[in-house]
DNA sequence: GCATATTGTGACCAAGTGGTCATAGTATAA
DNA sequence: TTATACTATGACCACTTGGTCACAATATGC
């Protein structure tokens, strides 16, 4: 075995140290400009590395951020592995679902600013691949759930399935992008503790359960 | 007054068949790739005129979009004006408000499409203002709505209007932008008639009003 | 016709982009 | 030490960007 032995191995036989710098400049750059405006002279400039090491290591720009997502999907399906317990009430899930995306952008908020970029940019390579794996609220996982839901008699069947997704991933992004900053709306949920967070998570479920309306 | 009058006066002064031309060109443009990925050099090329011409008419990139946004907010402005009528009921309002955007939609789907790229796109000049002028939910206008809902018994009192504006917000933008076909919800809202649309535009609001519990 | 405003033009500019490659450096092994 | 494999480098490439400006063309007024 002389020669490369397969994508991303040059990268991957560095030292930890240099990959996680590496990595953290692309993140960081990418998190605060997108893919298509993100410069590689600045991640490398960032990294300390030359223009050259880097298109050796990833092969391109896209490369780059393909290898960055594909850490990003892997943490996501983590953090979703560790949240899913099943045996919970509809809506305890949600509020479940809706604490831990919190969590998630504490920890990670540039990964979480990479994936609000990537939903909003349209051309960015692989991004259809990247939403349907990241997405928690596809047809077909939730999907499942709201129909079980359903037949028990926990929600209303005079509503479309289609609908209740939609509802729900409605208010689950505006609640995450607002929790990240980002929002424009009134609802300031960037700097609350964990009490004022879950009353507001609260508040929210109860708006889906039981709706607007006196 | 031998010098120009006024910003865009040498624009406005041009037959307004090549001003209707240049400006679709750059309106294109701009809805296809926002701010700051738009470039002039296609703009020119398809409004077929000079660089130099471009930058006489505008003085820059930034004074041809806050041109372009002018025309934009003037249009939305004419659109609730014919839209706003005081003397209906909440949700009946809310059920106004969100077939008066599919229509304005229909009839300027590439404005929508600015307006969806600067949503989600940061540093594009004058955004805040832009968007301030634009956006039906603000806080200013519609809060006062929501508190005499409240006050009339209409709506819950329980929840705050703060989260009431917030999950109205939520519901409406996931609803334009899935009539624009832009969002991956399973909701697929492009192609309906109106039959179909007040449908869904009922069920939305049926949501709204009462929730998603049984 | 002539002089004077105004409008139109495109070569040109500096800066930035992703990407390449000959070369230099540095390990490892014989 | 020497040969071999891998890694690092930055000058360089073609191309695009927003923006400029000396000059040409065209209206306008007398």
């Amino acid at each position: 075995m002389h020669s490369k032995e397969n994508r991303y191995s040059t990268f991957n036989n560095l030292a930890v140290q240099k990959q996680t710098l590496i990595l953290q400049a692309a993140i960081a750059e990418f998190s605060a400009h997108g893919y298509a405006r993100a410069s590689c002279n600045r991640i490398v400039q960032a990294a300390s590395i030359s223009k050259g090491s880097l298109f050796q290591y990833f092969g391109s720009k896209e490369g780059l951020y393909s290898f960055i997502c594909g850490r990003f999907i892997r943490k996501v399906k983590d953090a979703v592995k560790d949240t899913a317990s099943a045996d919970l009430s509809f809506f305890a899930l949600i509020r479940g679902v809706l604490l831990a995306g919190t969590t998630f952008i504490d920890r990670y908020p540039e990964y979480f600013q990479i994936y609000l970029k990537i939903m909003f940019e349209q051309d960015v390579p692989g991004r259809a691949e990247f939403l349907t794996q990241v997405r928690l609220f596809s047809a077909d996982y939730f999907g499942k759930v709201c129909e079980t839901a359903i037949a028990d008699g926990l929600l209303r069947s005079d509503i479309s399935v289609e609908m209740i997704l939609f509802s729900l991933d409605g208010a689950l992004d505006k609640f995450f992008l607002s929790y990240a900053g980002e929002g424009m709306g009134g609802l300031n949920l960037a700097g609350l503790d964990e009490k004022e967070l879950t009353q507001k998570i609260n508040e929210l479920v109860r708006v889906l359960e039981s709706g607007l309306k006196h």
